[in-house]
DNA sequence: GAAGATTGACCGTTCAATCTTA
DNA sequence: TAAGATTGAACGGTCAATCTTC
């Protein structure tokens, strides 16, 4: 595992095929969604958890925690979107502190504009080079390390 | 493989793990480096780059085509890193248009400083998790992806 | 015209401080 | 005091336009 110094051939040849993958990867895709749908890869991201739930609202931090994001770029975040017109935040009844936060009809719009376009680029750019069994192992090995992160700190569930 | 519009569950399991993987793992890298070294992770690669090179020094356009940026994010970087006494910028004689790039004392102490941290970082929150074998595996398996991607536009080597 | 590089405007993200309500 | 959320400053990155030299 070479030195406590330095990464070894093996450990430097996975660590540099991880983040040139992920650089390319997420550069073209959040670059195909501006241009085909008019929503960057974090706003798709916001509007993907935001349908997925139950009423297609969730609580602002239910929403951090969910992305995994810093409560102040959430904020600002949704401040940005909420000027473009693509969510709503709606002050919460039950909790005086709280938020909901729900998509327009414009961002709702632009979420099935940007679905086919993530599916494509998504299945070109990685998913589309592997077979089915390969698919497996590398999300299997992928799982196993995020298992032994130890917990971020300074995010919305910490 | 799913239909055209949406991802299958494998294809959707293996990309979730990837975001949440890179998120986490470049997130706390640079937190770590900039806290231990005072060098970001942008940072971090670019000295890596120089002094990997022969003399410790490479073009402007060499280093954009090393680390897979483009023009004015590398500009722009090296100009902050000027600013803050990593590198300095030296005129080319021979190539009136273009610039040489070299550590400063200050940015290489720096790096030394930072090359254990981030070798331990890779170690503790990717590689260590692993075996010799899977480690292979997830190296070959990225790779095999990085090969099939299109050419990305915008770089620098474009 | 093309290559090497820079600039300015704009969006995205982090950090620390703050505000309000529970 | 802690939880939910916002703010402003500063850094990071992209895009399009520009400038100089080949």
């Amino acid at each position: 595992m070479g030195t406590p110094q330095n990464l070894d051939d093996l450990e430097n040849r996975a660590w540099l095929a991880h983040l040139r993958f992920s650089v390319s990867l997420f550069g073209q895709l959040h670059r195909e969604l501006l241009r085909e749908a008019g929503l960057s890869l974090p706003d798709y991201e916001v509007m993907e958890a935001l349908i997925a739930a139950p009423k297609d609202r969730l609580r602002a931090y239910e929403l951090g925690v969910e992305l995994g994001w810093e409560k102040s770029r959430l904020s600002h975040h949704l401040k940005r979107m909420e000027t473009r017109g693509m969510v709503e935040r709606i002050t919460c009844e039950s909790d005086g502190r709280g938020m909901w936060v729900t998509p327009t009809e414009e961002g709702r719009s632009a979420f099935d504009a940007a679905r086919p376009v993530h599916a494509a680029a998504v299945r070109r750019l990685f998913t589309g080079s592997l077979t089915h069994a390969q698919l497996e192992a590398i999300s299997e090995l992928t799982e196993k390390v995020i298992a032994n992160m130890p917990d971020p700190s300074g995010l919305c569930d910490s």
